[in-house]
DNA sequence: CATTTTCCATACGACACCGTATGGTGCAAT
DNA sequence: ATTGCACCATACGGTGTCGTATGGAAAATG
């Protein structure tokens, strides 16, 4: 039990993040980030062989995070239905920040990330068809056969990141009430 | 000899749309733009007085691009009532990229460049409160008070320019399945 | 205590870009 | 033709970052 008081990769990965929500993309660096750090970046090019490498660790670490999300919400409650799941989709939206590194949504700046890096925008579509195609199934099981619909609700979830960090505004009420919408349809 | 039509502000400014769509925002820069346009940076700084003023004028053409497009939407059909417009909004999500600089949705681009900028902030932000104003107001004609309908709404238009330029999927149809379901519960 | 390993600091050359200064070119008007 | 102006090319110093190389401190190991 190595007990260490120096910086681990996961402190770098951190800031990181922290960066990355904050200022975008651009401030993936070596040098400011080991600023922010209050050290250098020797430390930084011992943990990571280049930026390339450390930026393959923030992804590698934000598809895990992703990953276990949604496993865990598909074995949250074994005996839930298609209706149950669906506001239980509603209400994780609803979390005040779980993954916040500093202010803004950690997926909303991942997304910006990929508009300029093919890499990043690769581990974004693999997540994309993963729920999306969750949710296909989850409205179909209510009565709305339509994909088109899934992915629209889940642009709405994509899209509300985006104007709940540019406008502090609440995300969880509007998509409780797109969910409310269409889970009255699926009851006529 | 090639008869050398001059370089315009215009000219740079399109230009720097193509980059920010195709690379983001990190890639407005005077030389790299330069080198894309075939001349030098000496151009540049002839048309502009440094980035920072390149980039005001980059929004401004933006903030007036979005202007008129409101504005042309709204005065389209002076005698349509809220229905026929909201069927014109999910319509109007179907232009095959009207406003392409190069194969991605400049408003998703622009949305993104919001991250690191401030300024673009500020300005999404008002282009936001006007639309969101303006779709509230309709969704309340037919029957939905709720705004927060009217946010998921609006931030289901956000996240579809957003999914459509990461999977070069269409947007229009889940758009279009969207206002439909809404229209649908509205008859009742 | 000596040695090895781990981790960080510092110095270095290379490179890309910024913004300025200045010179050059083609075209218009006189 | 000469001048004036609009527009671009080029050269320059300055800054920020990259990635490497190397030295050193501190803990772990024997």
């Amino acid at each position: 039990m190595t007990l260490k008081p120096t910086l681990t990769k996961d402190a770098w990965i951190a800031a990181g993040f922290r960066a990355l929500t904050k200022q975008g993309a651009q401030a993936l660096r070596a040098e400011p980030l080991a600023r922010q750090l209050g050290t250098t970046k020797g430390s930084f090019y011992w943990h990571f062989a280049d930026l390339a490498g450390f930026k393959a660790e923030m992804l590698k670490f934000w598809e895990h995070k992703v990953a276990t999300e949604v496993i865990a919400l598909i074995d949250e409650d074994e005996t839930a239905d298609a209706q149950d799941r669906l506001r239980l989709l509603a209400s994780a939206a609803s979390d005040p920040a779980p993954d916040d590194y500093g202010g803004r949504s950690v997926e909303h700046a991942v997304r910006a990330w990929g508009l300029s890096d093919p890499n990043v925008a690769a581990a974004i579509a693999t997540v994309d068809k993963t729920r999306l195609d969750y949710l296909t199934g989850l409205l179909a099981e209510i009565g709305h056969a339509d994909p088109a619909l899934a992915q629209a609700v889940y642009a709405a979830h994509i899209g509300l990141d985006d104007l709940a960090a540019k406008h502090n505004s609440d995300k969880a009420p509007a998509f409780a009430a797109l969910i409310a919408l269409i889970v009255q349809i699926s009851g006529k």
